[in-house]
DNA sequence: ACCGACCGACTGACTGGTCGGTTTGGTAGC
DNA sequence: GCTACCAAACCGACCAGTCAGTCGGTCGGT
């Protein structure tokens, strides 16, 4: 069929930048500068320097390159921060370095949270799921580690779900706001006010400094 | 010009239902359920037993007129959450009462947390700043009412503004899940995880029940 | 006779997707 | 080493559908 999204292949051809990757980095820049409907296959392909042609050779629609793209981005960001988790232990440690790492990396690549955040929303069905999708096993993850501070703090009446669902809330907005307007500027302001916010919220107290 | 939306006039003719009421409803629902993109005006003249004539009588564009849907919709949020809050004295309560009826609104009226928080965004600019306005006052209205309780609990470090952000945006992802995948069923079963956290992070403590 | 409100057939621009054709790189046969 | 061959990769002109917006026209009230 087509080179498919069986995650991560490009090893379509052994060395360096494929077609396919030419394509995927251009459909991420246009995607996220000008949402799905406002981008035309054909700026894809004059940015991507590659033909309508090899597009649709690669991609079976403008849709699934999208969701293509969203899942890419979508996988970069769980990854970083399982991999950041990985580094701490103290449960209460875990959960800052969860919460604070989604925050930084979505300032950090203006792309990913456009289109995570903003540009990848308002269409059919698919689109949603997908995004339903990656905030699901950002959310499963961040709850895991709630758990494992809750439960040795007793607090029966949280719903860890819920409360998972709302710091991602809490962060996206700000990191919408900091792309949209501008403000905090630098967004880092935010992070002690956001980091206290979360830690009261478990009665953790302050915590100390990363 | 246009019987523009100079907020709201429909006195068009002096009595109930104009042409523009019945176009304006319509196309809350179509857009509400399809998104900008994928709702033709056709639909909306359709379903609003009008005519395409009488929309672009009554509206200079499509964009307008979702613009004039948003505005609408959101008019009505923030003068229930403003009703809400006259009622009550104490500060902790209107900022309990502001956040809560923020979330029953929006859980209530369907429509409204559709088009305010998923279909329009990912739009040109023009949405984005329609939505960035709504949230804006919203989340001015949340950081008065902040500042009354941090002014007296002394909680200089932190920032009221970047704290309005946080829970509205903790607030409207629960009501996009809620929405995209119906979890929690009840909604209800969210308000008292979202109370706690949010008074926790504010050292209430537990309050009384509303 | 005039006008504001309303109507709906039509059009022009746009754009996803197709398809016939060309290039490229590997390989089998000699 | 050379040629013939093949398939995968790539190309871009073109097609066909869609749809925002227009415009000439109707109609009822004053």
């Amino acid at each position: 069929m087509y080179a498919e999204n069986l995650s991560e292949i490009n090893w379509t051809m052994n060395q360096g930048i494929t077609t396919r990757d030419k394509i995927m980095e251009a459909a991420e820049s246009v995607f996220s500068q000008k949402g799905y409907y406002e981008t035309a296959v054909d700026e894809i392909v004059k940015q991507s320097s590659t033909s309508k042609g090899s597009v649709y050779f690669h991609f079976p629609s403008k849709e699934n390159l999208f969701l293509a793209v969203m899942d890419h981005l979508g996988n970069r960001l769980i990854r970083r921060v399982e991999h950041a988790i990985d580094r701490q232990s103290r449960p209460s440690e875990r959960l800052e370095t969860a919460l604070m790492t989604t925050l930084e990396t979505l300032t950090k690549h203006k792309t990913i949270a456009k289109l995570l955040l903003i540009k990848g929303y308002s269409m059919g069905e698919s689109f949603s799921r997908k995004r339903q999708e990656i905030f699901l096993r950002l959310a499963a993850l961040i709850k895991v580690l709630l758990d494992d501070i809750t439960v040795s703090k007793q607090r029966g009446e949280m719903n860890a779900e819920v409360a998972a669902y709302a710091w991602l809330g809490a962060i996206s907005e700000i990191v919408v706001q900091w792309i949209e307007n501008g403000k905090p500027h630098p967004v880092l302001e935010a992070f002690p006010t956001l980091r206290a916010l979360i830690f009261r919220s478990l009665d953790l107290g302050e915590q100390v400094q990363v």
